[in-house]
DNA sequence: CAGTGGTCTAGACCACGGC
DNA sequence: CCGTGGTCTAGACCACTGG
């Protein structure tokens, strides 16, 4: 982990841990740079980064805010690798009702940039948040990248998996939320009724060297699902 | 503008008029330092803001490549300071439905930092894109911020007068996205059905200074939206 | 191992806020 | 006017990629 990151994270806990709230004052930069040993550039990296995760403000000429705008149980459309981390306040399970090697339809060919003769590993899982349906994730892996998965590891974290055990880095990925209605299949899944409000979550995966390696869609049950926005400063 | 804008927004151009395309190879770092004779850090700054955009991506130890994950009309979470920006190649028109001052209900007194007794400016417009219907804003504007308000002002960009005429300074904003069902008014102003999905866009705007200015919902008609989800990068 | 991006620092100077 | 953040630079050193 690296210098910014970790201070970052310790400012976060300290926010955390003395549980300061909306508008109370932390310690200026300067002091932030002496306490950790630190140059102002670092410092003020980890504190513009807590400032995009919305935690705090930094006011030009005045201080440094805490800011408190989420509640517990909202997803971040901003560090999609998996939504775990957002949920760790809760239960979080799966159950796997798919996994299987396909070719690759038309769509899915088109977003990993290979053609419909390529394989796929196809994965459907639902997913519960304290035994509630939160979604239903279909998702298509590239065999060329990841030649072996199986129940055991679709049960799990499977980004995990493939950082640990494959030694494959993650790059960046495209997403888009569409909203549409819900089929008799995705509802009885959800609990909910066929034509419900249907958020789907469309994401392409990119490895760090641009290889596009998964992509996945993801139906939402509307009434479990609270989207942060996040708001990107500047820097 | 900075120089790191302004060395950001010629780099987009130069893009855009070169009609380059993903995965195409940008130049070195060290030729864009030569090149707009600034300093590492900046033009590294530059292409941050640019990969935040998500229309290029840094490869460490190797280059700087063009991505191009967006299509027209995607409306864009991360720079929430209306949505006129992204849709400039459409014609954007809107109705102003009520313009009116309110004493500011639970919801909004609570998000605005007030009480019940205070003013705010109601204003409710259905926005159009190319003459369709793409959703309905109902907006709060603190009268003690705001003091005057009328229906010319309303009707183009309120966000702009706010910065020109009355000289305020954006700060940041809280947003949250929530779908639901569509009631019956809802629906005719965007001429779909009562219980069709109901993607609302919630925001609370702050001035530079912290101040809560603007409380907003903004309910979208579901086949006009996509949205575009921003990857932050750690920077 | 050469080429290219990434992290971090020290410090000069600028700009905003509030007393 | 002082205190506090913000921009920008030059440069040392690190880390990943790919032939």
């Amino acid at each position: 982990m690296l210098k910014y990151q970790k201070i970052a994270k310790h400012i976060e806990e300290y926010i955390e841990q003395n549980s300061l709230k909306q508008g109370d004052k932390l310690p200026r930069l300067e002091e932030f740079v002496a306490y950790f040993d630190a140059g102002k550039s670092t410092i003020r990296r980890s504190l513009s980064l807590l400032e995009n995760k919305g935690i705090l403000y930094q006011q030009h000429g005045s201080g440094i805010f805490v800011r408190t705008p989420k509640e517990r149980g909202y997803i971040d459309l901003s560090f999609n690798r998996g939504f775990a981390y957002e949920f760790s306040d809760y239960e979080l399970s799966n159950k796997l009702l798919a996994i299987e090697i396909r070719e690759a339809t038309d769509e899915v060919a088109k977003n990993l940039n290979i053609t419909t003769a390529d394989k796929v590993h196809y994965v459907k899982r639902l997913i519960f948040v304290d035994k509630q349906p939160l979604c239903i994730e279909e998702s298509h892996y590239l065999v060329s990248v990841i030649p072996y998965l199986d129940a055991g590891i679709a049960s799990a974290s499977i980004f995990a998996h493939l950082q640990q055990n494959l030694n494959l880095k993650f790059g960046f990925s495209d997403a888009f939320l569409v909203v549409d209605k819900l089929n008799k299949e995705e509802a009885k899944l959800l609990e909910l009724k066929t034509g419900d409000p249907r958020p789907c979550l469309i994401n392409t995966f990119y490895l760090s060297d641009r290889t596009p390696f998964n992509y996945s869609n993801t139906v939402f049950h509307y009434q479990q699902s609270k989207f942060f926005v996040p708001v990107v400063k500047n820097l």
